[in-house]
DNA sequence: CGCCAAATTGATAATCATCAAATGTTGTGG
DNA sequence: CCACAACATTTGATGATTATCAATTTGGCG
């Protein structure tokens, strides 16, 4: 177990937008009752069929929340960085998870247990009131994607998903056509031909893993809000 | 406005799933700061651009929330049926929601102004983790449903949305092709050559605007978790 | 340098939406 | 009570989108 440097510290109480605007005792008493958990890339952090119910807040690094198919393919859900958390709600379902949950690069984890986080939770009323807002948001987004796969081309799908990684992670995006198709719901070969067009138009650069964004702007299409990924 | 009969209290108290098991003050105060709403069939709950932040909670009858896209096509997120609720979360966010909700058949509901709810929730922790429980459970049916749209064929959808309409409102299910359609994200005539192979399984019978399923077990396929509509 | 993963592009096939046309059912109003 | 409008159902034919298969090239890393 590790300990958190004062970086880390600060990014917490100053940074993280999980905890942004929470009062300070209550972020050092999470502190306190939280583990430092580290996990190299492509280590794992949940199992699917896991019944972890624990609660993560990434410090740094970035997560991967995917789902396995029977037929082998990979779905990507989410990908969770600084100052986002992962497994909020698990105290609260005693269902397994469907889903899996891997570190992209090098990542850094607060984790509590389940139970310490549900009572922590029990006894901080704003801490509820913030979980809530944070659901709200994920809730609208699933909803946001299903609009999507339902009536949305590939092409427009693949062009949320930059739009969207473009917002969050900045550009150059570090991701390959591959992953890319596990967020949008669609093949390898249909990302890269999209890329392909783009690239033409002037809209993106691509380098090996690499994704540079020229024209935001023309990939924007806010018909029913914006995608979380 | 109308007030709540002797069997809706009882109702209340004993049935919705809900409140099932929350302290019986608890659910009388929440009866308390709350007014009754009625809706005539068709009627419209909340309007898409609203910034309705309200409270809902379905004592009899059904309500449906769905999304129209720019082309035209309805899809349908929900069916909220007696104990259950609908906007719970919109207290906690403050962005329009673009969703609509409409009665599916005469409809009435318990009512709670969006910050008189916020204020309820904070002074009862008990209620906050039931709200968490059932936003849970929500969350992990957008994710089945997005798995679903990503990877299963339209007849396996439409399959399971029988499946689970048979779950939440037994046989016969009194819905028409158009609106099976909106749930499983296809078209009216792709849904009757679904019910029509069914049919010839002898797995359904059908009768304009009604289903009945012969054969649950054949329309099961528990891949991902259930379905909830 | 050599290996492996990623990218690229073309050809083909399958699923499913779309268009179309006919039939059946319900309820309403004259 | 009947006629008719409105809607639900049914089935066939066609076409477009996109997955799948295949073969080659490129780039980075040990």
């Amino acid at each position: 177990m590790s300990l958190l440097t004062d970086e880390e510290r600060e990014f917490l109480f100053n940074e993280a937008s999980f905890l942004k605007g929470l009062p300070r005792p209550l972020i050092a008493e999470l502190i306190s009752i939280a583990n430092v958990a580290v996990y190299p890339k492509d280590g794992y952090v949940t199992h699917i069929g896991d019944m972890n119910s624990d609660f993560f807040l990434v410090i740094s690094g970035v997560i991967s929340v995917n789902a396995c198919s029977s037929s082998g393919k990979q779905i990507t859900f989410l990908r969770v960085k600084a100052g986002e958390v992962y497994n909020m709600l698990s105290p609260y379902i005693d269902t397994p998870r469907f889903l899996e949950a891997r570190a992209v690069s090098k990542t850094r984890c607060l984790w509590v247990k389940g139970r310490d986080y549900f009572s922590f939770v029990q006894k901080h009323p704003p801490l509820a009131a913030r979980m809530f807002e944070i659901i709200g948001r994920a809730l609208d987004a699933a909803n946001s994607r299903i609009l999507d796969l339902m009536e949305k081309s590939v092409d427009e799908r693949i062009k949320r998903v930059l739009n969207t990684l473009h917002a969050k992670f900045d550009s150059p995006i570090m991701i390959t056509a591959v992953e890319i198709a596990d967020i949008a719901g669609t093949t390898t070969e249909s990302v890269l031909r999209t890329l392909s067009k783009l690239r033409k138009l002037n809209i993106i650069e691509t380098q090996r893993g690499k994704i540079w964004i020229n024209e935001p702007e023309t990939l924007r299409d806010s018909e029913f809000g914006e995608l979380i990924i």
